[in-house]
DNA sequence: GTTAGCACTCTTAGCTAACGAGTGCTAATG
DNA sequence: CATTAGCACTCGTTAGCTAAGAGTGCTAAC
């Protein structure tokens, strides 16, 4: 529906507000070189594209600057998917530092992400449903506190102090550790609070006096289901955006950044492939002034995480989308490997 | 060197401008109630003040403020240690809420601070001089990756993931550790390393073979010295005063939020007591509009870390430091009885 | 279909005047 | 002699005005 010259026009207007943040008119756009047209042609097609609700005035006689809708155009029809960034391989650094922990690797990308783009990076996850227990610890520090320690057969390690009140025997808790670590070792993290409360629950009792409280301290402490983590990069990079000289935007944009769990649940939500939200696509208010594009990875075609952007609307779509993509496949390739190299 | 009449005004003043942000005039303080004297006067007053330097003017006809001098002689004669805040118990509430790690309870009471106060929270440390090894271990997650875990008779975990050469072999590392665990079972943390180049870096040799190798890289993974780690609460708080409300401002207050180690140095210099740094008597230049309040904590006399307050010079003074003084007491207090309980 | 020409719109910067909050000084007061 | 009333003065703020400049929309010519 639109025309090529329409197309053209839209595009070089679009390039040049994400560079320069200000509206351009039709004399500096029939300057370029991919333009042949004069001022006065450029004019007309323009008035056009904002009658099709494409381009915004910021006032009567002001240059155009794009709208949301513009930007929806421009991603869904101008940026390929296939347009390869200059193969900017973000984890492949990562791990050369020597990093091997996940949360390490994650992290860092996210850091790097951000410093790449200027935008503020989010990485969600991974939830990897294959993630399989390898030991349970105890570790006693006093007569009265203890460490609970678990590892995954990725390497990630979670720990947890706690009081050991009086009621509970300590020998008691050593016995069915053991027992636990017998029964549960290789069990998917997912399924072990199920596992315990049927198979397990009956064979405790046989082992240990006082059964019940020392079965229920210990549930307590090793398996609180710890919320799905977010990383983040260059949390302050949208200070340096000009449309975010105003104080009030960076104040509802860093109220946003703060509901972790707000963020989780929008980015949990993603769909397989590369998702765009521009401006007030958004649902939270918080960052309608904002564009997200996220991206998801997986495992085995189980969808593990989702990495993300946050910056304003005007962002460098096709630069950002270019990289994500290749991120996200880094990731699957990572969370591949990961995966079979700890069978 | 400062009459009765001077010392009130001067407090009038500057508890006005704490709480309104605003110059304040003549005819204003007059109508205050613990004012009795007439604008005129006052006015005598203030401008005997700022001859001395305590206060200032934003132009020739506005009402004063005071001057990061003004501020100090607040502090240093108008501002009493004894001063009991309303004896909020911090960490009392945060270890009520079931809190046993360290780290836990840090950041907890960082959070706290910064939201009774609404300004940005820097806890450093503990840095414990007494924490000791409980137990070194490695978890082998498949034949060329494992990951190794020390925990301290504080509940601490440190673990890192690491990929085992193929030139290590994996049974020389078991004995290693093996070893490792009975000799520097109960030896302080900050002595590992030197116990281990000295002590037994000769017994090593005669237990396993392939020494050398294995042994270095088992100290790299376990014994790589961490920094101390800085615990933040209420990063965003500082968008909320209206001094901040220049962008450039805020630029440069995260600016200096974001060099950890810069500001861990800056408060691991202090000494004992409660520290008041005013403005330009910061040496950062980023904080120069800024005023940083601190306070030690210590176990046994030594000191082990640091509480800190940052937001505008024009702090909420009185509060703030009657709210360290009793933070500082309280952590001190429980750092004693972890050690301990943890004897 | 394209473009030159031109009137029109709106922002920005600079200037001026009126206003008001607050000061500093002087002279009067108790 | 400390205190205060009175008043001229300063300076920031605001509103209104103008000129310049960037850009548009329309019309008529190419």
């Amino acid at each position: 529906m639109l025309t090529e010259r329409q197309l053209l026009i839209l595009q070089v207007i679009i390039d040049d507000f994400i560079e320069t943040a200000q509206p351009i008119g039709s004399r500096s756009i029939a300057k370029k070189n991919s333009i042949m047209y004069s001022p006065a042609t450029v004019r007309n097609e323009m008035a056009d594209l904002e009658d099709m609700g494409f381009l915004e005035k910021t006032h009567s006689s002001s240059g155009r600057i794009p709208s949301e809708k513009g930007y929806r155009y421009y991603v869904d029809h101008l940026v390929s998917l296939k347009e390869t960034m200059s193969n900017i391989k973000i984890v492949e650094n990562v791990m050369r530092e020597g990093l091997f922990e996940f949360e390490q690797i994650v992290q860092s990308s996210a850091e790097i992400l951000s410093e790449i783009t200027n935008y503020t990076a989010i990485i969600l996850g991974p939830e990897v449903f294959e993630t399989k227990l390898k030991q349970l610890q105890i570790v006693s520090l006093s007569p009265h506190t203890a460490v609970a320690i678990l590892v995954t057969n990725t390497g990630h390690v979670e720990h947890r102090s706690f009081s050991v009140p009086e009621e509970i025997n300590s020998s008691d808790l050593e016995k069915m550790v053991n027992i636990l670590n017998d029964r549960l070792y290789g069990v998917p993290i997912f399924k072990l609070h199920e596992k315990l409360n049927t198979e397990l629950i009956n064979l405790m009792g046989s082992y240990v006096t006082d059964f019940e409280t020392s079965f229920n301290y210990l549930k307590a402490v090793f398996f609180t289901d710890n919320p799905i983590k977010l990383y983040f990069g260059g949390k302050t990079n949208i200070l340096m955006q000009p449309e975010f000289n105003d104080i009030e935007k960076v104040r509802s944009f860093y109220s946003m950044i703060e509901k972790e769990d707000e963020l989780a649940n929008i980015l949990k939500s993603d769909k397989d492939g590369i998702k765009v939200r521009i401006g007030h696509e958004n649902e939270a208010d918080a960052i309608k002034e904002c564009s997200l594009i996220s991206a998801t990875y997986d495992l085995n075609e189980d969808q593990v995480g989702t990495i993300a952007l946050l910056g304003p609307t005007r962002m460098e779509y096709r630069k950002v989308i270019a990289l994500l993509n290749s991120l996200s496949s880094e990731m699957s390739d990572v969370m591949y490997k990961w995966h079979h190299h700890h069978e």
